[in-house]
DNA sequence: TCTGGGGTCCTAGGACCC
DNA sequence: TCTGGGGTCCTAGGACCC
């Protein structure tokens, strides 16, 4: 327990490719060739293989525009499959957390470790546990440790950078890159050679600006003062600038907190027009949305709705939200539905083309003594919108998600009739399919649907 | 024809109050 | 013609992340 005060020292472990590395652990044979994973309804490219970016295809680039590759090029575009990517994380998050004592869940595919006061070459440690998760799951990982969480990150960059473009940084930081056993002047050489834009806080606005002001790379941002920083832009970027220049700012948060909101949103895979079509996709998002309430035990003081034209087209543009405060906070999917269906009933308009819609979540608070007090109260909210209803309800909906959770999901649903599936329509629905082979297909059954 | 989804945090500005 | 100052709270919008 009394660790004495170490300076500190993360790590950040990160798969490489992630959403292409998981489909090739399940076909190899996709080994070697340019793939791409595609988002909801097939849109856009949401990872790529080393051999798709040979191609040239970016992050985000939409479909349509890269399509031609299959037939040129042999490219082969998978529709996500987002449930697999879980579990495969999970199995790759546990035998990363044996790199530091603490972890921190950072995303899908990212993880920060605590690695301060550690003995030994780190540099080996790190390599045992890479070459461990590509063994044992099949995922290539590279690693950056540095003392700030924005050095690790930027540490994590050259690993995979100089892996994947020799000669863009010193081949030995290729996999694993330990940024703090540089002398002072390697360390300079490597921040000269990162482009501002690629430290952990910069994005493309920023980036921008700084070009602009002759702050090109990491260097140079590490020269500036906090103070400039915080005054041209705003203390998150001063944060940034001191953890670059070595400052520890930003702690490991090992216990992740609860969401502050929840959203579940969605483009339509074809054009919608309609408000019936329109309720139907807020009561899916709705339901979706309050499984993921019930499992952080949660409840939601509002409910938030919006619709959307698409910015890509030339027709009329709409886009409204509209936010429904909730008499009593709750969880419950018929309660939360009607309030959003109330929602998009006052800010629908007739005569736009739909692109995409959304539900949130908002004002969240912890559900025990929201429930207890609710176990007592049976009264319907304004409008008709029934209140949770008691303790039972609770329990009734946490059943629901239970089956859900175990037969897959869809297998019952609430309240809301006739769920169409406007979303999630992929291209490859037959090979998702095909990919529930045994080593990940826990929660599959051929149960019929039912709908309450 | 076809352009993701789910988060966090900060700031500016308006409303309101004394 | 001239038209305070300072505080709080809320929201919308914008920036960032993967």
């Amino acid at each position: 327990m009394d660790r004495p005060t170490q300076a500190p020292l993360f790590a950040l472990g990160d798969a490489n490719n992630y959403y292409v590395s998981a489909e090739r652990c399940l076909r190899p044979s996709l080994n070697g060739r340019p793939v791409t994973v595609l988002s909801n309804n097939d849109g856009c490219c949401i990872a790529r293989s080393n051999e798709a970016k040979e191609l040239g295809i970016k992050m985000g680039a939409p479909w349509f525009e890269v399509k031609h590759l299959e037939e040129s090029a042999g490219l082969v575009a998978l529709s996500a499959n987002f449930e697999l990517y879980g579990e495969i994380s999970d199995r790759v998050m546990s035998l990363a957390a044996g790199l530091g004592h603490r972890q921190e869940i950072y995303c899908i595919d990212e993880s920060f470790l605590d690695m301060s006061g550690i003995r030994g070459d780190l540099r080996a440690r790190a390599f045992a546990i890479r070459s461990r998760i590509l063994q044992w799951v099949g995922i290539p990982c590279c690693v950056g440790i540095g003392p700030t969480k924005t050095l690790a990150k930027l540490a994590n960059h050259v690993a995979k950078t100089a892996e994947r473009k020799p000669g863009s940084y010193p081949a030995e930081l290729a996999q694993v890159c330990n940024l703090a056993t540089l002398t002072p002047p390697d360390m300079e050489q490597i921040l000269r050679a990162t482009p501002v834009g690629e430290v952990w806080g910069v994005g493309r606005r920023i980036s921008k600006q700084l070009i602009d002001q002759g702050v090109a790379t990491a260097l140079d941002l590490a020269r500036m003062e906090p103070a400039i920083a915080r005054r041209g832009w705003s203390v998150i970027f001063e944060r940034t600038v001191r953890e670059l220049r070595g400052e520890s700012c930003l702690d490991l948060e090992d216990i992740p907190p609860n969401k502050q909101e929840i959203a579940c949103t969605r483009s339509f895979g074809r054009p919608i027009t309609e408000l019936r079509d329109l309720i139907e996709a807020v009561s899916d998002f709705s339901c979706r949305a309050a499984e993921k309430l019930r499992r952080q035990n949660g409840v939601a003081g509002q409910v938030m709705v919006f619709i959307r034209t698409s910015p890509f087209r030339k027709t009329p543009q709409y886009s409204r939200s509209m936010v429904v405060p909730l008499r009593s906070p709750t969880s419950d999917t018929p309660a939360l539905a009607t309030a959003a269906a109330h929602a998009l009933r006052m800010i629908y308009r007739p005569g736009f083309v739909y692109a995409k819609a959304g539900v949130m979540l908002l004002d969240l608070a912890p559900s025990s003594r929201v429930q207890l007090e609710l176990a007592f109260d049976t009264s319907t909210d304004d409008g008709g919108v029934p209140a949770a209803g008691g303790a039972h309800r609770f329990e009734l909906m946490r059943a629901v998600d239970g089956l859900n959770e175990r037969y897959g999901r869809g297998t019952l649903t609430i309240g809301a009739r006739g769920t169409q599936r406007l979303a999630g329509s992929g291209r490859n629905w037959q090979m998702k399919q095909e990919r529930r082979t045994p080593a990940y297909t826990t929660r599959w059954s051929d149960m019929p649907v039912v709908r309450a």
